[in-house]
Formats: structure tokens, sequence, C-alpha cells
DNA sequence: CACGACAAGGTAAGCGCTTGCATTGAGGCC
DNA sequence: GGCCTCAATGCAAGCGCTTACCTTGTCGTG
């Protein structure tokens, strides 16, 4: 076979043969012993602590997750949970919450939900029952029966973007970015601006893409302009749907200066939608985005950024910490910043 | 606390709390006839499979993954590694193989090597020891060091991209998309044809990049074009890599008329570095890609296109396939397909 | 009609750890 | 010097399953 493995030479076997036992009798010490002096536990004299590494070392001993588990209720891994991993943000955010598991050797036990869109098969928190000590959950939208069977888990969660009651929270201020894209577009003398907005039939109010939402509507009343039903096109959250809802929002309103798209793939979209149209982003029509994917630069994409990475990466921190009695804090907000490039630009004096 | 859950009510208490004997006894069998009911096994009379069944449901039982997995030394988890989990043809892929364990009632754990860049931290295959049935691995590179430590895992394991003698492998036809790309550019009329290539420090021919560059090198010459060191720009596979590859190409060689990228976001990296200098893509300097990334078509990005996500559930089908004593097959190969966008055109004559 | 074969299910011994409790010395104290 | 304390370690009972092996009841057969 091509995964065969005999033949083992030298010191040790290969890993997964050799038990706590046998490191035990090498070590001249109680199993329970090696057990303590693995974990680092304080009662144990360094000296002997000392020799049992040293057998653990020799014999290549790895100790069985599954006993470990099994026997400590503990199972040293975290379930991480996004609608889609192909998508920047999602992507990014594991990412970071995996560097984080790992550092501090925890696992990461990938559950990817079945489908993008609405509606999709619900998520099923039970096969994280049992398997895992917390949870991070990176998402849009998360419904209510979702969020029953996670409590049904009994183990800490975090929610990231996504917003829910009595769950603690890492993410942006969504209605705060949202205004300051709106902001910057009002100040390059747009007054007519269109949102790509998040899915219009999930108007959950813990929805990122809705606060986003909110967020540009009110920062056009500030300015006293409309934020009039039909300046709003809903889209999925990925660069084929943010086209869609910008070819549809530029036949609406032909009269459209500037969009602010919920998320840069969106905005991505939407400026493809333009070019195909003839219309050149940042002179004709502005376009700014709400993320800093990586790849905004190579399109001029002008946008909010958001750091997702960190995001991620403190979720589990967060947890981790958490595990060792630290107090979860409700809302960890992170900072977003404005990224000009050249996809806005100054309006067009009609 | 946030995640409290007490006072559970109705028929099931939280799951995790209800074991395999309580099951037992309410359905009036023995904890043997359980399980075996469970996984459904034959010699189990359907009748009692169905109170079996019926009493678990009841009781909203679900079975401890890490008592099963110490009983049976099956883990039913699937090691996904991975050098980085934010960019496309890693995230797509393991989107690809997450789904196809998920389907199957796997779990996917997730490693994600250090870092990007060579040289990194070693991939430290001990930590998935006793803890998957299986590994996918989705690389670029991989040492000798790192195969050896996985092979000491004793668990079937197969690679994507990447290839490694004497393990399975999932990939395309590296050399011959390159030359495909090359092809199509040379139907173009372009004669001098630039490569953004893979890191110079891996000389590995396992490498995916590698053969990229010999297929292009091979194509030139089988035209009788130059393939000159100068015209082989290495890089990191990442657009800020390929942008600055691109621009040491082009100040080496400004008589460069198209570029081949090995990958689409090296080739996006290359499209900003045209558009930095003046240069529209297409018309004065012709790029193409090698990926088939979402996003191209945003940029009208011309690519040799590859199924990332089919790889992934393909590399999961196949392990999990091989777990129920199907063969595995040495060599899956996926067919690469040339999508014609608007950042390739007719060379400019000169 | 006795016996073997087989289907269906039970018994109990682990799997490889963790941990509550017991044990053993060695000092410290009055 | 006897006794208490405490550090260091051992003992052994699980954790919740799986599975080899055994038992039982039913039929089919010679």
């Amino acid at each position: 076979m091509s995964t065969g493995n005999t033949g083992e030479s030298g010191t040790s076997a290969h890993p997964g043969n050799v038990s706590i036992d046998e490191v035990a009798k090498a070590a001249g010490v109680s199993t329970a012993t090696v057990s303590r002096a693995l974990r680092g536990l304080p009662s144990v004299k360094p000296a002997t602590t000392a020799a049992v590494l040293a057998a653990a070392a020799q014999l290549g001993y790895v100790p069985s997750p599954s006993a470990s588990a099994l026997a400590s209720g503990r199972t040293r891994t975290v379930g991480l949970v996004a609608p889609a991993i192909s998508r920047w943000f999602f992507a990014t955010t594991l990412e970071g919450a995996e560097h984080a598991l790992r550092a501090a050797n925890y696992d990461a036990l990938l559950y990817s939900l079945p489908d993008t869109q609405l509606p999709r098969k619900t998520f099923e928190a039970e096969v994280l029952a049992r398997r895992v000590d917390a949870v991070v959950v990176a998402s849009m939208f998360f419904s209510q029966d979702e969020v029953a069977q996670l409590r049904q888990l009994n183990v800490p969660a975090i929610f990231i973007s996504v917003r829910q009651p009595d769950f603690p929270h890492v993410g942006i201020d969504d209605e705060a970015a949202a205004t300051t894209a709106v902001q910057h577009l009002f100040d390059l003398g747009h007054r007519v601006i269109g949102h790509v907005s998040g899915s219009a039939e999930d108007r959950n109010p813990a929805a990122p893409t809705m606060r986003r939402r909110n967020g540009w509507r009110a920062a056009l009343r500030t300015h006293g302009l409309s934020a009039a039903q039909d300046l709003d096109a809903p889209a999925d959250m990925t660069a084929e749907g943010g086209y869609q809802a910008t070819n549809a929002l530029l036949d609406r309103r032909p009269d459209v200066t500037a969009v602010f798209a919920a998320s840069d793939e969106t905005a991505m979209g939407a400026i493809h939608a333009l070019r195909r149209r003839g219309l050149e982003p940042g002179r004709d029509i502005s376009v700014i985005g709400l993320d800093g994917h990586n790849l905004g630069q190579v399109l001029g994409l002008t946008t909010v950024s958001q750091p997702a990475y960190q995001q991620g990466f403190e979720a589990a921190r967060l947890l981790l910490a958490a595990a060792d009695g630290a107090p979860l804090p409700e809302q960890t907000v992170f900072p977003t910043e404005l990224v000009a490039r050249t996809s806005t630009g100054p309006a067009p004096t009609a």
C-alpha cells in the first residue's frame, strides 16, 4: 500500500502504540505520576518530571486524546462553525482562530454549514456534542433553532460578526463602519448613494448586514438625503450577488452616483457590473466596500477594513482564557479603518 | 454566565449526560445490543433496532466520540492539512473535503501550517497521532522530514496538488495546464512570454509550481521561443508576491508582452503591477493565470481553471472509500479548462 | 425426536487515560 | 522525642463505549 509503515528502526516504534504504562515502567514510577508529570502538575518533583519526560521522549510516547478526553471530560478541541470556508471573511477568521488554538495545543474541529444561501439546511449542533470544549461561530445568520441547539451543548460559545443575545460577541461596530463609508462618499460630493445590502429575506437584527443597512440609512438621514427603498439592493454576500444587485440598482435608479456595498466581495461584483456597463469605478460611479479583502488593493477598491484574522484569533483566545477561569467579555469591538483607493472619487458634476 | 444552560424541560435532558446504559435500560436490552443497533449491524432484529432507536431519540442520546474512539480505535475524524486557509485554493479545497467528510458523518480536524512562507516551522504530524483515521494534505510544499512524520502516523494519507512518491495524489496535470496557458498566449501572437513562478528556493519537483514552470519552459521551447532565466520571476503565491515579481520582471525585460502567472492570485498581483505602470492588461500586456479563482471574473482575468472544490471533495471521498476497503488510486487527475477573458489579447504589433 | 446450525442477544473484559483517596517519609514544632 | 503537616507518589476505580466469546431459543434434518 502506498501508505504502509512497517519496520521502524531505532528507539521509537511508531507513535500510537506505546501507552502510558510503558512510560511508567521505563521511568520507574506509577502511571498516575506519568500523567501528572506530562501535564506539568506542580505536585511532581522536578527530578521525577524530568525522568518521565525523558522516558516519554525515548519511547516516542504520544498520549491518546480519546482516552484523555474520556477520563477527564475535556477534549482540548474547539468547534469552528462557519457558513462557508471559501469566502474571504470566514477563511481569514477561521485561520486566526485556528492559529490561536494551535498555539495553545488545542484542536480545531471544522464545521462548515451546508449551504451558503438561505434557506439552508439547519446547523445540527448535535454533531459537536461531547466533542468540543467550546465553540466559535463565525456567521452572518443564525436561527433561533440553531441557537437553541448550541445552548444544549452546554459549552461556552462565542459569536463572531453575528450577534446573539446572551452570548459573547466579537466583532466591529457595523453601524459605525457603514456610517464611515457613507460619510466618505458624502465628503466626495455624492448625494444619491445606493446600498448593496444583505439578503432581504433576513430581517434578523443580529445580522451584521442588517446593522450595516441601518448605518447606511441613518447616515443618509443625518445628511438629509434619501434612503428610499429602491436605493437598497439586497444581495447574496458574494461577488456574483453584488454583480446582480448592482445591475438591478442601476436599472432602477440611474441617478445613483455612488454605491456602498456591505462587503468587499459584493463591492467587487459591483465594480464588475460597472465595467460591464462601460462605467469607470471612481470616476463615473464610486464604489466602497466593507471588509479589507486582501484582493481589494488589486482592484483599487476603497473600503472600510476590519481586522478579520484578529477577530478569529481573539475569539479563540477568549474562549481559551475562559477555560482557565477568566471571565468572558460580553462584547469585544475591533476598530475599522477607511482605506481610500481609486474606486471612489468626486461625484461627477451634473 | 452568558452560555449557561440549566433547567432543561421536557423529555430530553441536555445531550452529553445520557449514556448507552440508560438507553439499554429504557429499551430493555443490553448495552451491546444498543451499540450494535445504533451502528446498524445486521445481527440485530429490526424490531429491536427500532426499539433502541426510539429509546435513544426519546432520551436525546448522543454517543460519546471519545469513548467510541477509545474502544474501537477509530476516530471518525480526518485531518485536513494546508499551509493557509485564507488562500483561495486551500479554502476551496478544504471546503470540498469538509463537505465530503460531513456527508459521511466524519469530522474534519483542521491543521493550518504555521507559516505561509518558506522557511516555515515544520509541520508536526505528531499532533495528529491517534487522533485521525486519515489525512488530507493540500499543499505546495512538503519536506522530506514532514513526509517522514506523516508516515509515522500510520494512517492513510492523500496529497492534493503537491506530489509525494508512494502517496496517492489528487490534482491536475500542471505541465499541461501551463502549456495550455502558454499556447493561448502564443496563439494571440505573443513571442516574449514571462513567467511569474513559484518560489525559487523550492526546487522540489513535487511542487506544482515547479511543474508549471517546466510546462512554461517546455511550451516555449516547442515554439522555438526563449525561456531565458530572466524571463522567470519567482514569487510568493500571493497577490503581493505576484505584484513584486511582475515589477521585477518588467524592469528586467521591458520587451515582455505577456505573462503567465502560476496562480490566479499572483496573476492578480501582476495586473495590479501593470495598472500601476499605466499599462492596460490585455491590451498593452497580456496576463494569464492558473486556478479559476472566483474573483477572476471581476478582474477579467484569463485563466486555466482547475476544479479546486472537487479535488478536495474527491480526496476525502477516496479516503473514506479506502476505509471501506476500496483501493486508493495512485493518481486522480482532474481536467483543466482555458477561460479566456479580457486580461489577454493580441500581442501589440511592434 | 434428538441434534446441529444459526440467529439474536448477553457478559464482561478491555481501550488508555485521569483523579479521589490512601500511603509514605521527612521535616517542623513544642 | 512524639506528633502533626505536607510534599510526593501510588492504588484503583472509573470515563462510556466496542467486541470477542458465550448462551439461549428456534428450526430444519436424518
